[in-house]
DNA sequence: GGAGCTTCAATTTTT
DNA sequence: TTGAAGCTCC
């Protein structure tokens, strides 16, 4: 077992234990993947049959790394047959298994977060509350905290404590609301992503011959990122592992930094109550990062109160010490940062890809994306809207998703009315409460309109009718139909293909690619199946509706520097790291000052940060930044006074009359190498206001103007008079528009 | 139904 | 500042 010498005596030791429940203690850069991976190999190679072996993780990047890993050992045959996946996609694909039991057919929807948070919506509309005491997003996280400890809304009823908290926050009909929500999902055959979970516990509680078979089934657990489980699904894995206790964990409480989304850090620090004969295995050598990154991050974890002792050391060289620069602005921030980056791959002849700056709120990305566009840096930035978040990709999706569960009430909602097909709002409306009535779900309702009398026109009711067949025409080819066939005809027959390709702005073209491109991926899809095999769209939908990350590493071809948030850089690493924003009040969050728990997680938030680093690191901080469009004063973060000075290097402050301050930042910088779009962006925010106010008076018929947002176009003729006065446009790649003049922002260009 | 205005709020977010 | 969502007018 070649792999095995890879390894470092504890690494090797944790790989090689077999029997009995275990802890990994990994810490940052210490070869946990490396201990997880070799050890499902070496149970492999052992004799294990890799159908007895579940491996749970996080992310499905993590995920599909292990399962590459494993491959390479022990043959991608033999990989195949373990089961490895996030915490929701392998529950759900049980769940699927045994949704009869649950009252579930097997074809549920799942709802992702947005989907869940418009039911939300309409509830608490339909229940004639205030949304703005009653934040869909707010009642969402409570829901889902206590769905996340196994409160049911019946049981979140009856809690006299949390009840107390919402008659707190002046939200008394919340578990109302929690109640409905669960019935609404029950009744589109939906479940929430704390759904997989919390159904699994109930499964796994009132079927013991279920339980049983998986516990018999599941002979070597693993999971990875221990630190990160939530209490719901602490109890999926013991109970799960309740029959042979060959339990393995791996994680980091320094690395615990999603205490806010429910993982609860208990979990692992109790891991020694439930099994008090574990096996504790410690990674303490980190291969990672420089002496001078390793120890700084030490100095600055030792601040935590709760953690387990752990002495994280490295081999490594000495290294540079982390420099620490002050900017009199986030604009000079971003400026410094870009240059210091130009600099050192000068200096070094390193590729952009070794570079990336963190920070702690997407929203500080602006100021070095200006910078680094002005010194044509190519960047990316991670986060922000995945492929499968993008509105058009949802929405062929819930054409996919009706199909398969024509009660699933959120799909039905995105695509009724569209592409617009005269079926308007209130129309849908009265469908609704008409279901409601009939305690039916909509889709019965409006497939048997003969039965169930509703009170709508007989106009929009035949259009309705005519959505029923179509929906029901691909529901007849569901299981005799490849997924691309259906997905093709859909995306055509739909009208969203046309819609999309009619639409001649950048956005619409862009939109009308992606469309294309989820098309191709579904292609893909069904093709990837073995000799004779029929991938159905339902099997599609199982495998996409767990899927957030794009990972469309398309552009991989120009190297690029990465810019993200910490939490997103978390399992990441980079040659240079930049650390930015390192504010009270920013970083640590303002949010997180209350209790000493948030600020520890702040706290190994800013470990996790400084532990990506594996040459150089740097951070920044601001005495000024526009905070919600205005100017705020700010003080040096707190953390940088925990680092041990000696793995410090301060930069000279720059002094306050130092010139390069606000107001001369952005147009004095751009130079003609500046990026098209740079340009072009802060010369539209530049320009007065009111300037087309006067422009407008002065166009006459066969101009040339300029539109913001339909672009050049020439003047047809006009039409009315006073305030009302009209202009019609023909605007190249837009078509003729009519602009009312006194809103209309136009340009004369000649 | 759509365009364009006003208004309001504003961490982090593996699924 | 940015953006989403609501409102108003054709």
């Amino acid at each position: 077992m070649e792999f095995l010498n890879e390894l470092n005596p504890s690494q090797y030791e944790a790989a090689t234990h077999v029997e009995g429940p275990m802890m990994v203690i990994a810490g940052a850069g210490s070869g946990k993947t490396k201990v997880l991976t070799s050890r499902i190999a070496y149970l492999i190679e052992n004799g294990v049959d890799a159908f007895h072996i579940l491996a749970l993780t996080f992310t499905n990047k993590a995920a599909r790394e292990m399962k590459n890993r494993i491959s390479n050992v022990v043959g991608e045959s033999e990989a195949k047959n373990v089961t490895m996946g996030t915490f929701h996609s392998v529950f759900a694909r049980i769940l699927r298994h045994h949704a009869d039991r649950l009252g579930y057919p097997s074809n549920f929807t799942i709802y992702d977060t947005q989907d869940s948070k418009s039911l939300i919506k309409s509830i608490i509309k339909e229940m004639g509350l205030d949304d703005k005491i009653y934040k869909p997003g707010v009642v969402l996280s409570r829901i889902s905290s206590a769905k996340n400890n196994l409160i049911s809304a019946t049981q979140y009823e009856q809690k006299s404590d949390i009840v107390a908290v919402d008659r707190m926050s002046a939200k008394p009909q919340l578990y109302l609301i929690y109640k409905q929500y669960e019935q609404r999902c029950f009744k589109a055959s939906a479940m929430d992503f704390d759904d997989l979970l919390f159904k699994t516990n109930l499964l796994l509680r009132d079927f013991p011959d279920v339980l049983q078979y998986y516990q018999h089934r599941f002979h070597f657990i693993l999971v990875d990122e221990y630190q990160d489980t939530n209490y719901s699904q602490y109890l999926i894995v013991k109970k799960l592992a309740a029959v042979h206790e060959n339990l393995c964990v791996v994680g980091d409480d320094a690395q615990s930094i999603y205490a806010f989304r429910g993982a609860d850090i208990e979990n692992i620090l109790n891991f020694e109550k439930d099994y008090p004969d574990y096996k504790l295995f410690k990674l303490e050598q980190n291969y990672r990062s420089t002496k001078n990154i390793v120890e700084a991050a030490n100095s600055v974890i030792g601040n935590n109160k709760n953690q387990i002792k752990k002495t994280v050391w490295t081999q490594n060289d000495t290294g540079n010490k982390i420099k620490v620069v002050r900017t009199l602005t986030d604009n000079e921030e971003g400026r410094w940062i870009a240059n210091s980056i130009y600099d050192n791959k000068q200096a070094s002849g390193e590729l952009h890809s070794n570079f990336a700056i963190l920070y702690r709120t997407n929203a500080q990305s602006r100021a070095f994306e200006e910078a680094l566009r002005k010194l044509n840096i190519p960047y990316r930035i991670y986060g922000g809207l995945s492929f499968y978040q993008r509105k058009e990709i949802k929405d062929l999706i819930a054409y996919f998703r009706l199909v398969c569960n024509p009660n699933d009430e959120e799909a039905f909602k995105r695509v009724i009315n569209y592409p617009k097909r005269g079926i308007g709002d209130s129309t849908i409306d009265t469908l609704f409460v008409a279901s409601q009535n009939y305690q039916i779900p909509i889709w019965e309702l409006i497939e048997n309109f003969h039965q169930y009398p509703v009170n709508i026109n007989g106009g929009a009711k035949s259009k309705i009718e005519q959505f029923v067949m179509m929906i029901n025409r691909y529901r007849g080819q569901l299981e005799t139909h490849p997924a691309s066939d259906i997905a093709e005809d859909i995306a055509r027959s739909s009208g969203i293909s046309k819609l999309l390709y009619d639409d001649k702005s950048p956005e619409g073209v862009a939109r009308h690619e992606n469309i294309q491109e989820l098309l191709a991926g579904i292609k893909e899809f069904s093709d990837s199946g073995e000799e004779g095999e029929l991938l159905t769209l339902g099997d599609f939908l199982l495998d996409v509706a767990l899927l957030t990350d794009a990972d469309d590493d398309k552009d991989k071809e120009t190297p690029r520097v990465s810019l993200m948030t910490i939490h997103a850089s978390k399992g990441l690493e980079f040659p240079h790291v930049y650390i930015v924003g390192l504010e009270e009040n920013l970083f640590p969050s303002q949010m997180a000052l209350h209790s000493r728990a948030d600020l520890e997680e702040e706290r190994r938030l800013f470990y996790v940060a400084l532990t990506r680093a594996e040459k150089k690191c740097t951070l920044s901080y601001s005495m000024c930044r526009y905070l919600y469009g205005r100017p705020t004063t700010s003080e040096p973060s707190r953390f940088i006074q925990e680092i041990d000075p000696a793995y410090l290097e301060i930069e000279v402050p720059n002094k306050p009359e130092s010139g390069r301050s606000l107001n001369l930042a952005r147009p004095v910088l751009s130079t003609p190498s500046s990026g098209l779009s740079g340009s072009f962006k802060s010369v539209q925010q530049v320009r007065p206001m009111n300037d087309h106010l006067k422009k407008n008076s002065d166009i006459k018929v066969g101009h040339v103007v300029m539109h913001e947002k339909f672009g050049k176009g020439k003047v047809l003729s006009f039409e009315g008079a006073g305030s009302d006065k009209k202009v019609k446009i023909f605007f190249a790649g837009n078509g003729e528009k009519t602009l009312l003049m006194k809103f209309a922002k136009l340009e004369v260009l000649d």
